[in-house]
DNA sequence: AATACGGGGAT
DNA sequence: ATCCCAGTATT
């Protein structure tokens, strides 16, 4: 095979040889690769891998499969406590999701997960690459899977030009992936191209020698082999400052729930605002005590600002605090309303920046007691 | 077909 | 600062 053309499937022994080979001799060892027999695991760890990094999952995986070891206790478990689970993992619906497939796993398939991909398409948070995975990973089917890893092999080896993201390029790379498919060897097989785009076909600086495809590779025998996949450039960051307001009376703080839906959906919380256009920090945080504790003047202090980035947003969240003994909190816009200790705030879900400013006022409680001071009001 | 949905790590 | 990541659901 001249490097200079490229590659016909007829060159799919070498997936099946050398890549192959490859894999069994340089896998990863991963939590979730020791219970491989378990299809469980492999789709606890598929969801929680989905848009996220292996480095990431693993302590969640490890604490998720302790607490929730079978499909029945996750069926079993109460929301609050599964997203307490997912707390900081970050596209919350997933947790919210798995829960409620593992309800209908138990309900409807008697606690065994479905081995066929329309039902396993039906179950919320399942879609064509984590169905293919369980279908691969766990039963050994020769389902395909693409997901960014597969994209960017399969888009040099095959020097397949334009955006991914593309509906018609993508099926051209799910093409691929199908017919790459081997007999008996589906689970290695869909792994190790996964393993290959994770750990030697990266996104930069691809380390081409070592990769036992390097010999059919259009891309990795042209100059620059991250030429491909051709990906279209992302939307520019829009910056947005929230303010936290945390309300202390008789030792116990005010949370609030967010709604389902959403950013954070489901997740707790110190009442929240966004700041208004050409509205500063300072000026957010002080409408925002003043709308939550419904007060003219309120003392207040910042007790820490996190920056944060989701998605296209570039979130400046400060916490500002207000000690207030008078009357009930006004303008809460929330699935529920709990005052918890100092203490129970650690037994909510919460959001990474929320989590954030929560340590940082217990850290400031704890040091310089500033939340136990007595601050007159002056209405 | 486009957009919403987190958060951490690498460069 | 910017890109990237074991994607899915909704509009």
């Amino acid at each position: 095979m001249p490097s200079s053309t490229r590659p016909t499937i007829e060159d799919v022994d070498i997936f099946h040889g050398p890549l192959r080979y490859w894999f069994l001799e340089n896998k990863r060892d991963l939590p979730w690769r020791r219970m491989f027999w378990n299809a469980y695991a492999v789709w606890v760890s598929e969801i929680m891998l989905q848009q996220t990094q292996v480095a990431t999952v693993i302590p969640y995986f490890e604490r998720w499969m302790c607490s929730f070891p079978t499909v029945e206790s996750l069926a079993n478990a109460e929301l609050e406590e599964v997203l307490q689970h997912w707390s900081g993992l970050g596209y919350y619906a997933r947790g919210r999701n798995l829960h409620r497939a593992a309800k209908m796993v138990v309900d409807g398939y008697n606690g065994s997960i479905p081995q066929e991909q329309p039902a396993l398409l039906k179950l919320p948070g399942i879609g064509r690459y984590t169905s293919g995975a369980i279908l691969s990973i766990a039963f050994n089917q020769p389902e395909p899977l693409v997901d960014t890893n597969v994209i960017r092999v399969l888009s040099r080896v095959f020097a397949i030009a334009g955006d991914p993201k593309s509906s018609a390029v993508s099926e051209t790379i799910w093409k691929f992936a199908k017919q790459l498919m081997p007999d008996g060897t589906a689970s290695d097989h869909n792994q190790a191209l996964m393993e290959l785009g994770a750990t030697l076909c990266i996104p930069v600086d691809p380390r081409c020698p070592r990769c036992p495809l390097v010999g059919i590779c259009v891309a990795g025998n042209s100059p620059d082999p991250t030429l491909f996949p051709q990906l279209a450039p992302g939307r520019a960051t829009v910056q947005q400052s929230h303010t936290s307001v945390i309300i202390e009376r008789n030792g116990k703080y005010l949370m609030v729930q967010r709604y389902l839906n959403g950013l954070w959906g489901g997740l707790w919380e110190f009442p929240r605002r966004v700041a208004n256009k050409g509205e500063t920090a300072l000026q957010c945080a002080i409408r925002a005590a003043k709308e939550v504790v419904g007060l003219e003047v309120v003392p207040m202090e910042t007790v820490a600002t996190v920056k944060h980035a989701v998605t296209h947003h570039r979130i400046v969240l400060t916490g500002v605090l207000a000690v207030w003994q008078l009357g009930e909190p006004t303008r809460l816009d929330c699935a529920e309303l709990r005052w918890l200790t100092l203490d129970e705030l650690d037994s909510v879900a919460t959001s990474s920046p929320q989590s954030t400013i929560i340590s940082k006022t217990k850290q400031k409680y704890r040091t310089s007691g500033v939340i136990q001071k007595e601050i007159p009001f002056e209405a």
